[in-house]
RNA sequence: GCUCAAGUGGCGGAAUUGGUAGACGCGCUGGAUUCAAAAUCCAGUUCUUUCGGGAGUGUGGGUUCGAUUCCCACCUUGAGUACCA
């Protein structure tokens, strides 16, 4: 009987579907854990064998924790509302609506084949509205809160209410916009009821505000610092620009430092912590104040060098700074308004490239030294940034190289204000060998005395205090985009109004148009959606609106951040309709405890969703301030494009060893993998059938192949590098899939997808199927097992058992290989051997383990068997091994019995050394015995 | 520029409280089986050698009886980040 995986997969698959093997219940004896997949977005291309590599690892885990007797929960869903989608859509001229239904299902087919342990019972998806009702419900949570620097923690909105009217807005300590004025009992009491909610949305965690913002005309939406690299849009990369509009912003910021803190307390990579923490960009220093002469405005700076203050010789504001026309001297106005356009015509891309010219101009205005008095000259340069720190910066010359560089090109005077060192050539940075010189009162102290000196200094003339600066912005969070969440606001004269959750969800309208606008109109827009509106209006106005007029809804979109934000919470309790999810639900899961996925998401999705967390704690919503324990990111698997080589301006095309007689003069064109053999052959039938621009080619040949070259690059559907896993399961089996993609390498690394290696372990499941069988007969019996049957099953239980805590599933791959030979060579066929060794095969290829399972007379699944337990007196026998070394240059370990003493051992090296050496006819060496520790107890 | 990670056969990769480097798989070589092929099985496979050995985990040092493993310097590759005051 042999290996029949296509059979055996489609029949467990459906089993596992029909008994609902995998659903998991929100109460139990057991204890439980909760084992995530960052969900997918369901792009049109389907999955390639990357998407599955993470799953893969997951699902074994989670089997693995079933079968260790925990209730496991290990849902999966889809992140079906964003760009992406919409793009695809776009791309495809279909309605986004279909696409995502289109792409889901096929996902679902693809995930179905490769035998996952999902519960499918609790999918989520977030462009349901089922779901996105839930994600509408969070953003008025957020409305409704501000955020308590004293408690360090959000609080209700109604209770700012109350401190307000109880103590006016002067002795609280909250986390606000900057342009709040400070206002008496009595002053808040006389606002109108608009003035107070202009006030609150000040404070709100989400808030309505005119920012500055990341435009991308090409994709017709704003866009969140985190979804553009390099100045271009993540997606697409299209070309990104500064823009005011008024946006909802979410106050991130008011949680930099406990998402700093949180880090301390979970189990992620290393790399991710220190991009988050890059991220959040934490800088200690402290705020200056300087008095501009002539005005009665001040200009603040932060610095991280309030020691060198004395060093002080002008000062820079970005551009964009709003004193900058205020203070500008009439001779200089033309130049600086030419500077400032010129600038703001400026890419982001464009500035950040050209990091090293150097450009500015004097404003004419000059500020006041704080401690000398003496006047400082007011510049303006892009190199100032308008979005970091207070957007002005005191220029230190002597001490930092970019205000080094300015002076030098502008002829500004560099005061030394360093003992003992040299600033004729470049600025002196280095905070540890610093010693403070020509500086009053800070003279002689180092950098940590001079910072402290120059903070007191400045506190007691009130020009300044120590500050800690975060790099992290608050996060826009709206988009113009049809693809969303709606948000669940209306206006009433301008003021934004949450609808009350019983309205909820505010529902996507289905509309003809949904193309993004080149203005920023958002698509909902269009007149086509005023019926919504209406309708809207209708169901929300309850008595509080007058029916006769329609108030204008909320236009923009939320995000794709915003549902993934906390669709791992929603998993606990899915299908609650009364609530967000139960609090029995979130008790009992409290927390993700294993959470796998691409690191690609660290500032992104993996901060958002911390974000949301916290305040969800805040708020008493959810139980733990972190939502993830433990996170792995699985590596990439790249593809492994095929080159074809043609000679410029021809048709021909020459094989890869050929093309080097050509130059200059080919031309690398990508072509299909699929169509090269195991040997970088490429049929050149193959390829004139392709694509019709090939119809015609010629070709020159090497020995009458055509070879082409390889490139490992990411797998992407425009370099024809793509290998879906559908073609991998029909060839070889599921189970075959899931041990080759673990057994590839380290589940971090990333590594080229290779089909070549696959064989051998398809081999194995070959060979573990025959060791069940005798020739057409299931061969298992209730022999007596012998002592080397339980050896190598218990050192391969121990071997495993490690692996998998460890996350290291490619070498217990090999643990399966060698446990598989060694009892095919000792003919084993007892059933107390193959019954837990299908145990533990059974995670990693789960398919195979069921029939056998079956076979071997069970009702139930595999899947809720006991992990066996690892046995240490079948791996000790009478003796251990000994490493010695001696002479100091040989070394060697000696197998010797348990009991031995170390004299005796030292007798048993310098005899054994001696008959080694006589054997071999020469004179022993001298020896000189080092006992060596025990280093492994082996059979 | 800065931060982090990694360099081991023809290839993917094993080997951690420092103890026989190259597990396991691919590929390759030879053999068995077969009319033949596929499949399967067995043996071999780091390099070098005058068959005694010798060298060997990016390079150069160091610690140690002993280093792929620990320390220092350097080289290379990959990833992230970048005018952050």
């Amino acid at each position: 009987m042999s290996y029949d995986f296509n059979t055996i997969e489609a029949k467990w698959q459906a089993y596992w579907a029909e008994n609902g093997t995998f659903k998991a219940e929100n109460n139990s004896d057991k204890p439980k854990y909760y084992v995530l997949d960052m969900f997918p977005y369901p792009s049109g291309a389907g999955l390639h064998v990357g998407h599955p590599l993470g799953y893969i690892a997951s699902d074994i885990y989670a089997r693995y924790k079933r079968h260790k007797g925990f209730n496991v929960l290990h849902p999966q869903g889809y992140d079906s509302f964003g760009l992406p989608a919409e793009q695809y859509a776009i791309q495809t001229g279909q309605h986004p609506a279909i696409t995502t239904k289109e792409n889901i299902a096929r996902y679902r087919e693809q995930l179905d084949k490769i035998g996952f342990s999902f519960d499918w019972s609790r999918e989520v998806k977030t462009s349901d509205p089922k779901f996105y009702k839930w994600t509408q419900w969070i953003f008025i949570q957020l409305f409704d809160s501000w955020y308590d620097n004293d408690a360090d923690k959000a609080r209700a909105i109604n209770e700012l209410e109350e401190v307000f009217s109880n103590e006016g807005n002067t002795t609280i300590n909250a986390v606000c916009d900057e342009d709040v004025v400070t206002f008496s009992v009595e002053e808040w009491n006389d606002f109108s009821s608009l003035e107070k909610q202009e006030v609150l949305l000040k404070y709100r965690l989400t808030y309505l505000a005119e920012t500055e913002v990341n435009w991308c005309p090409k994709l017709g939406t704003v866009l969140a610092n985190d979804e553009i690299v390099n100045g271009v849009s993540e997606r697409g990369g299209h070309p990104v620009i500064r823009k005011k509009m008024t946006q909802w912003s979410m106050r991130i910021s008011a949680y930099a430092q406990r998402l700093l803190d949180g880090l301390t307390t979970i189990d992620w990579p290393q790399p991710l912590k220190d991009s988050q923490t890059n991220w959040i960009g934490r800088s200690q220093g402290a705020s200056v104040t300087f008095n501009v002469k002539d005005h009665d405005e001040v200009i603040e700076v932060f610095t991280t060098r309030p020691d060198t203050i004395f060093g002080v010789s002008f000062m820079t504001l970005a551009p964009e700074h709003e004193l900058v026309t205020k203070i500008t001297t009439p001779e200089q106005k033309a130049e600086i308004e030419a500077y400032i356009e010129a600038t703001a015509k400026r890419s982001e891309r464009d500035r950040m490239a050209d990091v090293k010219t150097i450009s500015g101009v004097f404003t004419g205005a000059y500020a006041e030294h704080p401690f000398t008095k003496e006047p400082v000259p007011i510049w303006i340069g892009d190199y100032v940034l308008a979005g970091y720190g207070t957007g002005a910066v005191m220029a230190v010359p002597c001490g930092d190289q970019r205000d080094y560089d300015f002076a030098k090109h502008f002829g500004i005077e560099i005061p030394n204000i360093f003992d003992g060192v040299d600033i004729s050539e470049e600025a002196f940075a280095d905070k540890e060998k610093t010693i403070i010189a020509n500086s009053d009162f800070l003279d002689g102290l180092n950098y940590k005395k001079a910072m402290k000196r120059a903070i007191y200094e400045l506190e007691k003339i009130g020009q300044g205090k120590g500050k800690i600066n975060y790099r992290l912005r608050d996060a826009v969070f709206s988009r113009q985009r049809y693809w969303g969440e709606p948000f669940p606001v209306y206006y009433v004269d301008g003021m934004p109004q949450m609808i009350d959750l019983q309205h909820l969800p505010i529902e996507l309208p289905e509309v003809e148009k949904y193309l993004p606008t080149a203005t920023g109109e958002p698509p909902l827009g269009r007149a086509d959606v005023w019926a919504w509106c209406t309708e809207t209006n209708k169901v929300v106005s309850n008595e509080k609106i007058d029916n006769t007029s329609v108030f204008p809804l909320e236009l923009n979109t939320m995000p794709g951040w915003a549902g993934s934000s906390y669709y791992f919470n929603r998993y606990m309790d899915p299908n609650n309709d009364e609530v967000v999810f139960s609090k029995e639900a979130i008790n009992y899961w409290k927390e993700v405890d294993l959470y796998i996925g691409g690191s690609e998401h660290a500032t992104g999705h993996l901060l958002y969703a911390r974000f949301w967390q916290k305040f969800l704690f805040d708020r008493e919503i959810v139980p733990v301030d972190e939502f993830a324990k433990k996170l792995i990111n699985q590596g990439m698997i790249l593809g492994t494009s095929a080159i074809v080589y043609r000679i410029s301006g021809t048709n021909t095309y020459v094989s890869k060893g050929l093309k080097d007689q050509y130059k200059n003069q080919i031309e690398e064109l990508r072509v299909d993998v699929n169509m090269i053999n195991a040997s970088d052959e490429l049929d050149p039938n193959d390829l004139r059938n392709w694509q019709p621009q090939f119809e015609d080619a010629e070709f020159e040949l090497e020995d009458g192949k055509y070879i082409v070259g390889r490139e490992v690059e990411k797998m992407s559907k425009r370099w024809f590098n793509v290998v879906n896993p559908d073609g991998v399961c029909e060839q070889y089996g599921a189970d075959s899939l899931r041990l080759y993609e673990m057994f590839l390498g380290p589940l971090e690394q990333a590594k080229p997808w290779n089909t070549a290696g696959i064989t051998g372990v398809h081999g194995f499941l070959k060979k573990l199927w025959k060791l069940y069988h005798n020739g057409e007969e299931f061969g298992v019996t209730d022999a007596e097992p012998s002592k080397d049957n339980l050896k190598t099953l218990h050192k391969t239980i121990k071997k495993v058992e490690e692996d998998i805590e460890n996350f290291s599933f490619n070498t217990s791959v090999s643990t399966f290989m060698i446990a598989v030979n060694e009892l095919t060579a000792q003919k084993c066929n007892a059933r107390a051997i193959l019954e837990p060794l299908l145990v533990l095969v059974s995670p990693y290829a789960p398919h195979i383990a069921e029939e056998l399972w079956s076979k071997l007379g069970h009702n139930d699944s595999i899947a809720t068997a006991a992990f066996p337990i690892f046995e240490e007196k079948h791996l000790v026998e009478s003796s251990k091994q000994y490493p010695i070394s001696f002479n100091g240059k040989m070394r060697f370990t000696m197998e010797l019995p348990l009991d031995m003493s170390k004299e005796d051992i030292e007798a048993a090296v310098m005899a054994h050394e001696k008959t080694q050496q006589q054997l071999a006819g020469r004179e022993p060496k001298k020896v000189i015995v080092v006992p060596g520790k025990i280093v492994n107890i082996v059979g």
